[in-house]
DNA sequence: TTGAAAGCGGTACCAT
DNA sequence: ATGGTACCGCTTTCAA
């Protein structure tokens, strides 16, 4: 009964070399394109392999050869912070485009569980890629461990601290500055933060940028922390911090989301945007796009910095020693119409 | 000089049974909980293994069990909509989870050039998996064929016509019937819809259920087509529409994306909803709960989709021969503010 | 130019 | 309970 569709046994070199009249290693040359083939047992060969249906057995070839070809880009985030970033889409896209360029395969890993935690080490150490980009790692992260063991040449997306190992990111901090001293120049007098994700070097330096641009005038008190970069958590973020801050003029959402969020909350309670009060975001994602008025907000080149870790695992499997500390994009201001 | 970071070889079965001395047969079956493996040789076993720094070689795994323990899920998007499309990391981390339960890794793989493909068919049929489920196929796509050429147990979500291969879906055609049925009993009587990927399943049966709920009233210059399920496309659909027909009372929108861009059209000409006019969508994504008012839409189970595709795929794999039919699963009208 | 044979790192069967 | 050995499918010398 359990028998199963695809029966037939999948051929071989052996197979072809049989039906060709020739040696394995003979095909074995023809497959990999050397020299030293006769016009005779090539065409052979490729009749044969016509009628026996053969394509290569990776595993075999990945055994004998010591490489396999594929990257890994792992994701470790839970469920709901999964589906809403904007930027591992994107970074999964650019990591995508630069290796398929090199024909190199993208495997994705989510790591969403204890169990996929182990699961994935397991992966990594089995030899399944020559190399791995890790996204959204944080402080003493099983899978950061893992990498470290198994010695897989890693790179990772943003820079968890106390971690020594490439990495590719933007000056979250320097960026942030430079977005509020805008603000502030627009004639903006009280500023508040809705700040996320602080156990990330993301959020934490974004919140560092915020107190660097204002500097003596930073106050606390305006500061509202909300545990992830979602939609909801900006709108009841910006709901209290009202409450505690009827007077402000301006605000810094760690995030494009929410800022979306915030701009709905303050949309609702009646506040206009930006005469009233002027929303400044983080990301410049489809977000920035979607509420009226557009969002100004800080470019974060999701896709380049994907193309980048790319690059740097693809230096390091080749043998070459990439640069030890970061490599950082560029990150320009994008003014719009919220601020 | 380029001498790649870790040089040192990785420890064998054979370094392990060396140092432990015994034959690797005897560490073979320590590895795999067999019996017949002394309590001395095991405790020897167990420190050479701490001790060389042992981790098994997955490819020649592989290549001996004849199977990976990994299933592929293949995404063939153009960029944006793979950003944009909620359902998609939805039914990946549904998949992950049940494959995880299964002790067998989800590998992402996504189609996004002629290289891709390309790239994908030989990494499918070079048996880096065992079985693989696709998303978003379109008729007569590459990669269908590859699959189907390369032999491996695959389930589809979604259903390209044409295709005999087992697939997981939900009745689009039926649940928006219902939909549309549910918005004429609250009184619309000129009700329009944009429409979207007409190339594929989704699209082109959601066109139909709307057809069919409207019967005699049916009217094809309500109807406005855009390529993609887009914020951007539904705002721009719905300006079209408004103004082929100033007196619509009611939109259907294909997918909850569409119809959020349609409510920001429609805000941004003046109309109110619901008041002036009921929108309702499909997806109950995000977006519904971010939209004001809330938006009425199809609940679509993407989660479970992602569960159902991985227990397919699972079972084929098991050699069994699941439902030939594909499987429907339920999708209850969700009726929220905007309609 | 080609064939034969030795591995790559495991597993599994066979005696012992 | 354990060691020896054949073999998974392919690449890569080495001789011929």
């Amino acid at each position: 009964m359990s028998q199963g569709g695809q029966s037939r046994k999948r051929a071989t070199v052996h197979d072809v070399a049989r039906t060709a009249g020739v040696s394995r290693g003979t095909v074995s040359r023809f497959l990999n394109g050397e020299r030293y083939v006769s016009a005779a047992a090539r065409s052979a060969i490729e009749q044969a392999i016509a009628e026996v249906g053969y394509s290569p057995n990776t595993a075999a070839q990945n055994l004998v050869r010591q490489r396999t070809q594929a990257v890994a880009l792992i994701v470790h985030e839970p469920h709901h912070l999964f589906l809403e970033d904007p930027n591992i889409g994107a970074i999964t896209l650019g990591a995508n485009a630069a290796l398929s360029e090199a024909d190199y395969q993208l495997v994705f890993l989510i790591v969403d569980s204890a169990r996929d935690t182990s699961r994935v080490a397991r992966y990594l150490a089995g030899g399944f890629v020559d190399g791995a980009i890790v996204v959204s790692a944080r402080v003493d992260d099983p899978i950061t461990r893992a990498i470290e063991r198994v010695q897989v040449p890693a790179v990772f997306v943003g820079h968890p601290p106390g971690l020594t190992a490439p990495w590719v990111g933007i000056d979250n901090r320097g960026s942030t500055r430079e977005l509020i001293e805008r603000l502030m120049a627009t004639g903006r007098s009280r500023i508040g933060m809705i700040a996320a994700a602080l156990d990330r070097d993301s959020g934490a330096d974004r919140l560092a940028g915020f107190t660097d641009a204002l500097g003596d005038r930073f106050d606390p008190v305006l500061v509202e922390e909300t545990p992830l970069y979602t939609f909801r958590g900006g709108a009841d973020a910006m709901r209290a911090l009202l409450e505690r801050a009827p007077d402000l003029d301006g605000v810094f959402a760690a995030s494009d989301s929410l800022a979306a969020g915030a701009m709905q909350a303050l949309q609702d309670m009646g506040r206009r945007v930006p005469e009233d009060i002027g929303v400044v975001g983080f990301d410049d994602s489809a977000w920035a796009h979607r509420t009226s008025p557009a969002l100004s907000t800080v470019h974060q080149p999701a896709r380049g910095l994907g193309e980048a870790a790319a690059a740097a695992v693809l230096a390091a499997i080749a043998g070459e020693d990439g640069p030890t500390s970061g490599v950082l994009l560029d990150t320009p201001v994008v003014w719009r119409d919220s601020a």
